[in-house]
DNA sequence: CTGAAAGCGCTTACAG
DNA sequence: CTGAAAGCGCTTACAG
């Protein structure tokens, strides 16, 4: 029969000191002599303890555990931001919970419902809102990234999407395009990144700023809008997608129709994620230096959590984001060379 | 202040119970009378009851939740077998925890030690083996997906390898292919994957496989090792990756040299990750059925804990896999044409 | 710096 | 079909 796994009462029964003191010195109290703490932690370790976290989270008034909400898996958007989150994380003992929400919600199930019933200290939402009676009030909750709603109370660390767009099109309207096809669709970022993008034309009335809207920003949403922008608008010579997913499809529709990419289609993606730096790729696209904003939110839910309920005013975090210049982009041609034409 | 969450307690004095009863019917036990379960999901929900998963957690003999963990989420392979898992496991009322083995790594944490410490019933491993002893003995474990290792008394559910690459080489072979390019690396599948390609190669005397190996299994390994490969083999017209995306990589070479796919070179992936259908790269690939391969997997699983110990020999479960023709195979040229030649 | 005691919110036998 | 009691393995005041 396996054995029982071994409870903090081993330890304390090996090493010779009472059960709270092991508890105390495996969370590294400063207030337990090294000589204890050293018999403790080589009982444990000879016992091959390990906590049960339950009781801990039970017992205790921290689960030292952050909730993380991703929209979807398949957007690759998010490895960035996970890795500065993480990165903000582990320096101070917390560990991570993902939840995909996408999966979660085709299947019915709650995305939140995991991560608040094991009573995370906080949240960081990378994805758009979801129910926000889900989220137990008092619970600090950041959003990461440009999202259409948010839940009361919660901060937001994202990208400065108008910044992100003036970039982008002062790349291509430095590279002399004048005509640029913007693939836009739902969501709080493709909705931010349109809009900027047309306060942006707005002011320059010597360029053309076409919109192509799909009901999805996936990457089978860019080929089709694409295919329908360069169908409807023989002027245009460049391509500026709400993320790198549509930009990938932008790039197929291009070699469908067969365009040469810089040559004779410059497309441009957003988000900096790791599609967008490979060889098939090398596309330029904005980066919203995602691991910064991970990194920030995090380091602000920490803040948040530690400060208690009223240490932190809800507050809004811009950071600058840059531009990653690849082959994907280069000098307008005179006029679009189409295959047809 | 923030009102306390309510209990089990609050629920039963609502509804006018014991707090047993109301454990009970909020599990659904069939010995609870309709009226009172009907009483008690009445107050539950009106005093925004949530169960308190740490309490069950350290109360019950179960915790309803498998953990998952993945090798490295920037290889999209695993999202089938996500979805399959989910699938088989939501109807029974599990839930899923994920972990990435690969950031965790990088940053000095132990992969396992989340659902370890919360107590998971049962690990589904779609990673490489990890340190084993991080596994506690009796928690049942299924390797999904072939791996190099696998923990002492875990079953194991996978694509038969042998099979799989036996399609992808009598497709090429069937297209006239005579000399093929294996793209491979570390790790269990390609490992399995290259073992497999020699095999069925050495009952062919006409074809030739060439081996091109490198330290990784990634897009950019992938580019390496087809650059090298049709430098060194001028016989090449077809390379056969360990992966959807190492054959990404190879797709990138073969554009940088000039060549056309499938015109001048066919390239084949191995996964059916959503990468191979991307419009842009309508890659030919090996479908493993990680959907079907995840849905096994999980159900061996529950049947593993549910049966206890005892109930569940070790055991190896084989799918037999399919293969995907899309654009990036073809006739094998005559010759290659390669744009320096 | 250390130990004895209470309690976190559930589930599980066990008795009715 | 229902209720009172014990206990899961920790953490946290609290007393020394």
């Amino acid at each position: 029969m396996p054995t029982r796994r071994p409870t903090i009462i081993d330890v304390a029964q090996r090493a010779g000191v009472s059960k709270s003191l092991v508890s105390m010195a495996l969370r590294g109290d400063p207030g337990v002599s090294p000589a204890r703490r050293e018999a403790v932690l080589r009982a444990a370790d000879q016992l091959g303890y390990r906590p049960n976290r339950a009781a801990s989270l039970l017992a205790g008034t921290r689960s030292d555990t952050v909730g993380v909400v991703v929209d979807d898996l398949r957007n690759p958007w998010y490895l960035p931001l996970l890795a500065g989150i993480r990165g903000a994380l582990v320096p101070h003992g917390l560990r991570l919970t993902l939840t995909d929400a996408a999966m979660n919600r085709h299947l019915g199930a709650d995305p939140l419902d995991d991560a608040v019933s094991l009573r995370v200290d906080g949240l960081i939402m990378a994805a758009e809102a979801l129910d926000h009676r889900a989220v137990p009030e008092g619970l600090p909750v950041v959003v990461a990234g440009t999202r259409a709603q948010r839940p009361e109370g919660a901060a937001v660390v994202a990208a400065d999407e108008g910044a992100g767009i003036r970039l982008a099109l002062d790349h291509l309207w430095g590279l002399g395009h004048r005509e640029v096809a913007h693939l836009t669709g739902p969501g709080g970022s493709a909705t931010a990144r349109r809009e900027a993008a047309e306060a942006a034309a707005a002011e320059r009335p010597d360029v053309r700023l076409t919109m192509e809207g799909e009901d999805a920003t996936t990457e089978e949403a860019g080929y089709a809008a694409t295919l329908r922008a360069l169908r409807d608008r023989p002027g245009v010579t460049a391509i500026l997608a709400a993320n790198d997913v549509m930009a990938m499809g932008a790039l197929a529709a291009a070699r469908e129709l067969g365009l040469r990419v810089p040559e004779d289609l410059s497309v441009m993606g957003h988000d900096a994620s790791p599609l967008a730096a490979s060889p098939l790729l090398r596309l330029t696209t904005v980066d919203p230096r995602n691991d910064d904003v991970g990194r920030a939110a995090a380091e602000l839910l920490l803040r948040m959590i530690r400060g208690g309920a009223e240490g932190s005013p809800v507050e809004t975090t811009l950071l600058r984001p840059g531009l990653i210049a690849r082959r994907s982009t280069g000098a307008a041609p005179t006029r679009r060379r189409d295959a047809a034409g």
